[in-house]
DNA sequence: TGCGAAAGATTCGTGCACAAACTATTATTT
DNA sequence: AAATAATAGTTTGTGCACGAATCTTTCGCA
């Protein structure tokens, strides 16, 4: 029953892939990461604070993909926590700069390497996963500033699928 | 500061990429689906159950890779919606069929068509897409039978990072 | 200079997503 | 046949993830 012969089947899709691609690498991680508290989404903004330095949270935002009522619960645990700083700036009231404390940078550096080990260890072939990388990008760039090109609309199924 | 010349950047990271392009297209496709209440998972639970006809609760959580845990909450919704039938099986009474209803039919046939004209306004290489699609499924492959080789131990970083 | 608009961040409500704990049924063992 | 184990789903608790609404600060402009 899996017609991998129709184009349009979810095995076809990319974005059924992508999906399940991001479903079972958040479970890989998990598993990791373990009791630590550690998640995938908090390594990222980690990450991304010890690429490009002190970033306010609409920078962070868009740098990490994330939106911005996302990272702001995210960022206030994390600075409870002690891996990084919120400080709203001085010269401009409306933002809050984020900045890695030492705790921060050391925590980033711990979970990389599991992060690198982790994918070391699925055995990728390397040209096929930078090229994966490579074209992912793009089509996300694409995708980012897109509108779609057609709305469901449920006026001739009644009733619509509010509250479903 | 965009160290894309780091292998080890975040925008090298198969992880990152992935993770980024699938909140990407929930976004896409939230716009899409505007507020119908239809979503992303519940087009992949309905396009399952399209493809492979009647299925249990694991077959399906196979089949779409999500948690039957997950699936419990949101296939109770859609049924009570209307879009799918939940039988207790007679002659295993632990396991519970699923299948679509003539209206979920008709629901899955409307939201395909705006899945794949709004992929379509992306303008993706058709070649490379494919090329994206089969590395992904590979990929996914391996990951899901996989162990991480290394897991996350903060011992040596007081206090540990429970209740991040 | 004052006032409406815009920008930046937070809060709120809803929907995944998972592991762990739990319930109910079936299979296995003794 | 009774105890035990294994299987299939559900429930519970926590953490993203988003849009919409809100709040504060800054900007623009008359």
């Amino acid at each position: 029953m899996n017609d991998q012969s129709n184009p349009n089947s979810l095995e076809q899709l990319l974005c059924f892939n992508v999906y399940s691609m991001n479903l079972a690498l958040s479970r890989f991680y998990k598993v990791a990461f373990g009791k630590t508290g550690m998640t995938y989404p908090k390594f990222v903004v980690l990450s991304a604070l010890e690429e490009a330095g002190s970033l306010t949270v609409s920078e962070l935002s868009k740098y990490a993909g994330m939106e911005s009522s996302t990272l702001s619960p995210l960022l206030k645990r994390m600075a409870d926590y002690g891996v990084l700083s919120r400080v709203r700036s001085s010269e401009d009231e409306r933002r809050v700069m984020i900045a890695l404390t030492d705790m921060g940078r050391e925590a980033v550096a711990l979970v990389r390497e599991v992060v690198l080990e982790g994918l070391k260890g699925l055995d990728l072939d390397p040209p096929q996963t930078s090229q994966l990388v490579r074209i992912l990008g793009e089509a996300r760039a694409r995708i980012e500033g897109a509108e779609p090109a057609r709305h469901l609309e449920f006026g001739r199924m009644p009733p619509p699928l509010l509250d479903c």
